[in-house]
DNA sequence: CCTTGACCCTCCAGTCACTGGAAGCCTTAT
DNA sequence: ATAAGGCTTCCAGTGACTGGAGGGTCAAGG
């Protein structure tokens, strides 16, 4: 199988699978030309890589779980910490984004809309403290806005 | 003020506030000695973004809504739309986010989390489609996990 | 006068997970 | 022979910082 039939069948970029070999994620073959040759496996590997992203895992996290998956002795006791781990790091998330969306959306519904300068959202962003339903501020950490969700 | 106190003044380190000079969203001036100083109009634009970063937007957005607080004869209707754009954005990470989390604790619940190998999570994520709360994989874009969360 | 320590400066590299593009082989069909 | 399309490598860029090296500046204490 050459890198277009595997990005077919993974429903992932060829540059990424060519990116995931690079970071030895996947290791195919190569033909006399130097084309890529995907084994079964690395499909079955690829996809397994491709799902696991779309629950958010991290490529590092992906690179546990493949091998946890192909460790036939693992305990599964190590597989649901780390997916507990990241589900409790999305829930994070999601309370960070609520709290945004709260925020923004109370401002979005104050503010007219119109061509008159009047504007609430700015007001706010402008002073500091005193914000209607007390968002992001306080979410996590208490410095800085290291949120980049 | 210098970097120091100006970092102190509005929570975020002295390095992002140099690298906000380097993109250009304060320009302090600088002393004999080479020393960025930090007037209070400037405090006040950084402090404004450090506010609208923490509500998720983009440098490129705090840019605008910086030039749009400065402008007196702006439309607060600009302010909205900006706003409310950025609004949907969030709304789609948390669906996508949401999504995830579903799948991810239906995942781990079923998981028995002791020393035998036997694990959902993994036969999940090895098989093609068949997924338990028909989670993330349809989220937004039908192609890749671009989700990035 | 000298040193110490806390500041400040610039420049470079790294993060994460790709993505885009240039330049150039290889293969297949016409 | 040539054109199209697939494959290769390598380099650079994304966003928004963060870390660190190497060095200048300043105020206080001995």
């Amino acid at each position: 199988m050459n890198i277009g039939q595997a990005a077919e069948a993974t429903g992932l970029p060829a540059k990424t699978l060519r990116y995931y070999e690079e970071i030895g994620l996947v290791k195919p073959a190569r033909d006399r030309n130097g084309y890529r040759r995907f084994a079964t496996v690395d499909v079955h590997n690829l996809a397994f890589v491709a799902r696991a992203r779309a629950l958010g895992f991290t490529i590092e996290q992906c690179r546990t779980l493949l091998a946890l998956w192909q460790n036939k002795s693992r305990a599964s006791a190590d597989v649901r910490a780390l997916a507990l781990e990241h589900l409790e790091h999305i829930e994070e998330k999601i309370a960070d984004l609520t709290a945004m969306r709260d925020t923004l959306s109370v401002l979005v519904t104050e503010c007219a809309g119109d061509d008159r300068s009047d504007c609430p959202i700015l007001t706010d962003l402008a002073q500091p403290d005193r914000r209607g339903p007390d968002a992001a501020s306080q979410a996590s950490p208490p410095r800085s806005p290291r949120v980049k969700a």
